[in-house]
DNA sequence: GTAATAGTGTCTGTGAGACACTATGGT
DNA sequence: ACCATAGTGTCTCACAGACACTATTAC
C-alpha cells in the first residue's frame, strides 16, 4: 500500500452571532499547532466510521457537542504541503445550526468568531472557511439554506434579515415574500411571535420537503 | 497513524461522440474487477504528486494520453463499503475535452461510452458518473463550460448545439446569441467556417478571461 | 390615538422568449 | 434563381423591483 497519507475531516460550523455570520473554532489539544484555534476536525476512523460524512458528524458531535441539522460536503483539500505531518487529505464539510441550539449543546471550550474578523488560523483552515463562506453565500442566493441558521420556528422578517446578513445586501420585503411563497417550502404554524408590536406569523421548514432551489437568484 | 485507508483519484472525462455526451473508460489491468471497464483512476503518489489535482492530471495523462483543457474537482466518495480492498477515499474530478483532441491524444485502449447508454460499472463508478453529469448540466446552464467540449475554434451554431445536447432542450437562436454576447467571453477570429452554405463566424474562448458565469440559467 | 412592525396591492421598466425577417454563401 | 444556414430586428407578456398602502398589535 502506498504509505503515510493522512486522511481527515474538518467541519466549518456556521451560525449567527448577534446577527453576524460566525464560525466555530476549538483550541487544538495536541501538536501540531497545539493550543491554537482551529476548525474542529480529526482523523477518519476506519473501524468506526461508515463514511466520511459519518466521520464529520462524529467529529463535530464528539468535539463540540453539536448535532447540526444541516451538513454537506464542501471540498477536499489534499496536497503535500498543507500539513507539517506529511501528505494530507482533508475532506471538508460545512454545517449550519441555529444560535439557540448551539448555545444549548456546545461544549464550554467551543469558540465563535465572526467571519468578518477571523484570526490567522493553522494549516489551510483560513482557505477552508473562505470556501465555506463562498459556498454558503452562493447556495443561499438560490435556496432555502439560511433557514437552518434560525431556530425550529421563525418569522418571515427574521428569515429576510438572515438572507440579508449572509448575502450582504438589503432585499425588498414584497419581492422576498413573493419568492419564498413560490418555493412552497415553509409551513405556516398556528402560533405567532409576539413582541412590542403587531405579532408575526411563525413558520417552520416543511417536513417532507427537501431543500428547494430557486431558478434565479433571490 | 490510523491504518489502511486507501486514497485514490478518479476522473470522469467527458467529450462529445457524434453529438452525444460520452465518458471515457478503461479496462482495469489488475484486481479487483480486472478486465472490466472503469473510470481512469489510481492511487495518490505521495512522493510524486504535489496535490490531488496534480494526481488527477497525472493519472489521466499517463493512463489515457489526454491532457484535458478543463479539469475540476467533482466530489469525494469515501466510505467503508465502496471498495473490496477496504476503507477507500476517491477524490473525483471531471474533465472536458474536444473530440478532435481526444482522438489525437488518446491511447488505443481508451473507450468512449455515451452517458445515455452506460454498462454496469465496478465500485461506485456509476454514481460518480451520475454526479459528473449532474454537475456538468448544472454548471453549463450558468456558464461557458460547454466550450471545452468543442475544439479550439467553433461557431455559435456549434456552441448552441452543444448546449442543447448537454441540457437536453432546444434553445432560441436569438436569445442564445444575446446571452453569449453579454458574457463577453468569446473572441471573434479573422476566419470563418466554410460549409455548404453561408460561412459562419469562428470564435474561440477569450484568452485572459476566466470561466464566466451567467446570473440566470441560459 | 400613536408608534412600530407585519403584511399586501399596484405600477412600471426591463428583458426573455417567440418569431419573422434579412444576409450570404454554395450549387 | 434557389436553398440552406448565418445572423438580426422587433413585439409582447411576465415579472422583478420599487414603493405606497393597509393591518394589527403594544403602550
Amino acid at each position: 500500500m502506498h504509505p503515510s497519507i493522512i486522511t481527515t475531516v474538518d467541519v466549518v460550523l456556521f451560525t449567527l452571532l448577534e446577527g453576524n455570520l460566525a464560525v466555530g473554532l476549538l483550541r487544538r489539544s495536541s501538536a501540531p499547532f497545539e493550543g491554537e484555534l482551529a476548525l474542529p476536525g480529526g482523523y477518519i476512523h476506519a473501524q468506526e466510521d461508515a463514511s466520511a460524512q459519518a466521520a464529520a458528524y462524529r467529529v463535530l458531535h464528539s468535539k463540540t457537542g453539536i448535532e447540526a441539522p444541516y451538513l454537506e460536503q464542501l471540498y477536499t483539500f489534499a496536497s503535500a504541503d498543507r500539513d507539517p505531518r506529511g501528505w494530507a487529505v482533508s475532506i471538508t464539510y460545512y454545517a449550519l445550526v441555529g444560535a439557540e441550539q448551539l448555545m444549548a449543546q456546545a461544549h464550554d471550550d467551543f469558540v465563535l468568531k465572526p467571519v468578518a474578523d477571523l484570526p490567522a488560523l493553522p494549516f489551510d483552515h483560513g482557505k477552508i472557511i473562505e470556501a465555506g463562506v463562498a459556498r454558503l453565500q452562493n447556495k443561499s442566493a438560490y435556496s432555502a439554506l439560511p433557514c437552518f441558521l434560525l431556530g425550529e420556528t421563525f418569522t418571515l422578517s427574521e428569515l429576510q434579515e438572515t438572507y440579508e446578513r449572509i448575502l450582504g445586501q438589503k432585499l425588498d420585503k414584497s419581492v422576498f415574500r413573493r419568492k419564498i411563497d413560490e418555493l412552497e417550502f415553509l409551513e405556516e404554524l398556528a402560533e405567532k411571535r409576539r413582541g412590542q408590536h403587531r405579532p408575526a406569523q411563525l413558520y417552520r421548514i416543511h417536513p417532507e420537503r427537501g431543500l428547494r432551489l430557486f431558478d434565479k437568484a433571490i
